[in-house]
DNA sequence: TTTGAAACATGACCTTTGTCATTTTTCAAT
DNA sequence: ATTGAAAAATGACAAAGGTCATGTTTCAAA
């Protein structure tokens, strides 16, 4: 892991994340406030119902968002990466988290309580304009899924979702090995399928020579393939 | 429909809208250059793939707002009434629609042109809070459809959609009919399943003596019951 | 290195849901 | 009132995908 910034100003991810346009000001005022932390693999960065406190930002690592549905199983709604923002959600719409935030990897965290990022929201047009456009392409994001999970077959999102995480996360050096490595139950809980049908699938794709595999590292041998078989019309 | 308000400042929608908070100089503004009409019961507010040039408000009416899935079906994945704004996704991602809006009824909408909505959006903190909690809302209805389409049976989804359309839109003046007629093509489409699969479970529902059917008259027999099928537990 | 639990893999089977075909009903235009 | 097309309803069937059982591998802790 990369080493810790002292200062937002100096953030690597600063101009990568939704604080891009905020006022030199407000970015001080965020510095001065703001918690850094660093939570192990497998760690909580906050629990579905609990109250937001304030807004979590990525430094370094990796985050998954899901939900729990009512029989307990999880549902992945979103994968985050540095420069990232979480938890700001239910901070807005004034209620309880409805998702829980888990480190996927150790992962390097500012947490910049509530008070002063609404603050900087209420007074910097440019910090909040950004705001609004993360929310829009979440959305956006959010609704296409929705479309496909309910349209499409599963053999399809299954090659949509490791595109997915393709862009999302990228490659490690080699240029084909998914930089983030996920259980086979975690990819399933991202498609919204089961587990044993994610399992066959993979095998499948990688008979037909598109992935490889290697316990959790994934390679993708054959992109165009793989796009061809996630059949993107958008 | 109700009659046509003359201006913003005394629409009837407005403190039940993303506009309750926008201040006094604003809401003039957007008054001098809005437009208002009136769309016929089917007709096409705008269409995926179609640049936007502004956001829809709607004064009095209904509306569906739904994606093409890649083989032609329909997903609808909002509805809209009074008091609603639409169009804005796009408007702030800075891409087309991606998204159709068709009117479900006669219905009266104002246009409010791109530069005036960025414009009070940059101006107007109040209204560009009230515009991001508008948004947050938006992703977590999503984002819980998304879990559910994910992982309820059909049943439980069209108990649940059949609530929502009533949250939405609310009953006919007896108190038991939901205020809108949709075919059952579009309930399917709303729940996202099958028409026929829709068709056979509300035939159900009504013999199970939950619902009334009379055409595309529905009516809520039993609440609790419906409430019950939904199995919610968020 | 051993070892034991968790993750992965695979087969058999069955439930859910979608598709196709056909009939019946509705409803709006004549 | 008539009628014709669209929507609704229903049955038969097929396919997709989930569940359960069981065996295998992995990997980290002892």
């Amino acid at each position: 892991m990369h080493p810790s910034p002292s200062t937002c100003q100096q953030c690597a991810q600063r101009f990568n994340s939704v604080f891009c346009k905020a006022r030199e000001e407000y970015v001080e005022v965020i510095n001065d406030k703001k918690v850094c932390n660093i939570y192990k693999k497998g760690q909580l960065l906050f629990h579905e119902g609990a109250h937001p406190f304030g807004v979590f930002c990525i430094n370094d690592g990796k985050v998954k968002l899901s939900h729990q549905g009512d029989d307990g199983k999880e549902q992945i709604i979103r994968l985050l990466k540095a420069g990232d923002v979480l938890g700001y959600r239910a901070l807005l719409s004034g209620g309880r988290y409805s998702a829980s935030a888990v480190a996927l990897e150790d992962t390097q965290v500012c947490f910049i309580p509530k008070d002063v990022f609404i603050n900087v929201l209420q007074h910097d047009a440019g910090m909040a304009f950004e705001m609004m456009k993360v929310l829009s392409d979440e959305l956006h994001r959010s609704e296409i899924k929705l479309t496909h999970l309910a349209q499409k077959p599963i053999r399809e999102r299954l090659a949509e979702t490791l595109l997915f995480i393709k862009e999302t996360y990228g490659f490690e050096a080699d240029g084909i090995t998914l930089a983030v490595k996920l259980s086979r139950e975690e990819i399933a809980n991202l498609v919204g399928t089961a587990t044993e049908s994610t399992i066959r699938l993979l095998s499948e794709f990688k008979k037909d020579g598109m992935i490889e595999l290697d316990g959790k590292k994934i390679q993708i041998l054959k992109p165009k393939q793989l796009l061809a078989t996630a059949n993107l019309q958008d």
